[in-house]
DNA sequence: GGATCGCAAACTGTTGACAGTTGTCAGTTT
DNA sequence: AAACTGACAACTGTCAACAGTTTGCGATCC
């Protein structure tokens, strides 16, 4: 009989503590709990509908993802970063991504990479010939170009300074006149792996995220000109 | 009145879960917790002399920084990585490392460089001419190198991707031989900071982390000629 | 009127107990 | 002898209650 036994992944986690984590996240990240907003115990464990002890749990892993401060005896807030943190996580989000696509340039499967530019025509194609939409498939393009180094403590490392970027971005949402140009953008450097160019691809890339920094920096700085 | 209210920082952690987190990591990388051992809550939470309560926020802990893997219902398991793991952290490690030296070489304040040098100095000394003894200073060197860079994202993904290589290398200690050699790169790479030239360094410190993970991994298939 | 003190409510840290699952092992069957 | 079955023991996931701390507020005092 070719049963096969272990099923390795099951889809949803099976304790609260799990889902709690995933739901908590969600919340933070979609701004529902807002930066600096206290998180509390009793009320949360209500609204979600269960008791405190697996709720603690999934909240220890938030602070240890960097996404909430727990102070001893007051309670844990929502982090929020400033113009200076922000930066350098991009800073760290650049070192670890520009790595990536050198190693991507080196070893990724040709098919691997095709794959990435064929995403991106069906981006172009679902957003149309308007560039003032905005570009949600951003982070999954990121995502994919990332994978193609084939180092999952690598893709790890970027999914967590990822979330903290998009907790830190929460206020500032990406300005739409970017859209095209990040499509653009996206395309050379899909076009610098195909020619296996690492260090074009690298240094395309960088300049990407750095431009990406500017804007939210900007809209941040509009939004408090502290 | 010059009171300075809320105690910033408070040494050590005042809380049981936070204290046992610091144990059992200590505990796991000092191979105290084998990997591929189990971690049973009733026994550890007697031996720590604490409840099962902030016994498993701690674990919750460990699993979110990878040094447990958690499975519903069956336990959590010290982790047990694979060569291939270990080159990725290793791969990892470069990225962070080298990209930190050109920060580093770029922004860092001279007297800081010259505090790692001095230290390399006291090492050196400490050492005596015989290259046979251990390096126990190592740690400390890329840990100083490190926070030149002035990143405190980027210190603590390299502190985070350390503890795994250390977990990874468990059984691997350092040949004593290598001790030698690793000072004089040392050297070689806080020179490279003094002339500011941030490429030198970093192609300095990948060829002497790419030796030291070639050395673990010599080691790892000697242990275990699988 | 403003600052201080003290009490009470709210909340976090911790505990012990309960419930459901997993793994084991004897006993039985083939 | 190998495989299946069923019950028991051990352990994890969860809950409700207790204890100590922090905080807000009102009374008191200067």
């Amino acid at each position: 009989m070719t049963e096969q036994n272990r099923p390795a992944k099951l889809g949803p986690v099976a304790t609260f503590a799990g889902r709690s984590l995933e739901v908590l996240r969600d919340m933070i990240l979609d701004g529902t709990l807002a930066p600096g907003e206290r998180l509390n115990e009793v009320h949360l464990s209500q609204a979600l509908g269960i008791s405190r002890g697996p709720l603690r749990e999934a909240i220890q892993r938030l602070a240890s993802e960097g996404l909430v401060e727990a102070v001893t005896h007051r309670g844990v807030y929502v982090r929020s970063f400033s113009a200076r943190e922000l930066s350098d996580f991009y800073e760290l989000r650049i070192a670890l991504e520009t790595h990536a696509v050198r190693l991507a340039a080196r070893y990724a499967p040709q098919e691997r990479i095709d794959e990435v530019g064929r995403m991106l025509d069906d981006t172009e194609s679902s957003m149309g010939s308007d560039s003032t939409g905005s570009y949600p498939a951003d982070a999954d393009f990121h995502a994919r170009l990332v994978r193609l180094a084939a180092n999952p403590p690598l893709v790890q490392a970027l999914t967590d300074v990822g979330r903290k970027i998009q907790l830190a971005r929460a206020r500032s949402a990406h300005q739409p006149r970017r859209a095209r140009t990040a499509l653009d953008e996206h395309r050379t450097i899909v076009a610098a792996l195909n020619d296996r160019d690492g260090d074009h691809a690298a240094t395309l890339l960088e300049a990407h995220l750095t431009s990406s920094l500017n804007n939210a920096l900007a809209v941040l700085r509009a939004a408090e000109p502290d």
